[in-house]
DNA sequence: CAAAATTCAATTGCGCACAATTTAATTGCG
DNA sequence: CGCAATTAAATTGTGCGCAATTGAATTTTG
């Protein structure tokens, strides 16, 4: 009489396994940001724009997988702080392009520092964290496929 | 000439990853959460519920990694829809005990199926699953260590 | 036993995160 | 060309999520 595993057990759910490990992160990364004055989604903007200075709203929306609402007011608060600068396409008025400031750009410096950190928390498991990410990739693929009607259709 | 690799470059991060799984998931259980009329972390607090019905705020916090400022005003909410109700511990009036109503036990049967939705969604990747939830777990572990002071100390 | 330290819950303030709506600009189609 | 459909941002409202603080109950300790 092997007992039937509860399928509704939270220890064995994948789903809350990405959930605490994603609070973890923030956990983990909350002093370090701190030294840089960022958040963590505030740091994810940036690595983005780090790479592709004066991308449009929308396009740091897709890369992020967040939408205007939550992209908008972030944005406008790091230009009050003078991190960067949001300016209308003049090709089309719609678009609203963010342009870092030499205080923005000056900030990837010191955000050197903490990815190094992150390895050394995971050193023993640098094998295991490619097969990770890799996997979590193909996770969230799977998800949004799912999630935006049946592909196959 | 190896290009030494951007150690800020966005998908080769793991902690995006992590991120982006996490709304992906989200977006997943939206749609069937919504038929039960739970948002996802209520959904994670009855989990734990079900399995531990009358267990205290402080608790169910620490089951879910969460703190009071958080469970506290979920679970008034929750209170406030009739799907559970709150009582001070008569030994320990400091702490106060989450009891499910009928309403709230009875929500267990639908959320049944959602699970099972999920495993459809990544039915090719069984074998992947379970790798990935020990990876995601170690990987909390070790950055929890890592954020409260090595534990080595 | 009494004062100090700890614990638990609640509260306040700020920043995501997303659904739904609104407004403006652009594209597409007849 | 002119109107409909689409697209981009912004806005509104609700609900997390956490730091910091408060207040009350309990435990520890001198």
């Amino acid at each position: 009489m092997a007992r039937s595993p509860d399928p509704l057990n939270l220890d064995s759910m994948l789903c809350f396994a990405v959930y605490a490990a994603g609070h973890a992160f923030t956990r983990f990364y909350k002093p370090r940001l701190d030294a840089i004055g960022l958040t963590y989604p505030q740091y994810l903007a940036f690595l983005v724009l780090w790479e592709a200075d004066g991308i449009s709203v929308k396009a740091l929306g897709d890369r992020l997988f967040l939408d205007s609402g939550t992209i908008t007011p972030m944005v406008k608060r790091l230009e009050a702080r003078g991190l960067l600068q949001r300016q209308r396409d003049e090709d089309d008025e719609r678009v609203v392009r963010v342009y870092l400031t030499a205080e923005g750009r000056g900030l990837r410096a010191k955000a050197l520092a903490v990815p190094l950190e992150v390895g050394a928390a995971l050193s023993d498991e640098a094998a295991t964290v490619d097969t990770l990410r890799a996997g979590l990739h193909r996770l969230r693929v799977l998800l949004d496929d799912a999630s935006s009607g049946t592909p196959s259709a």
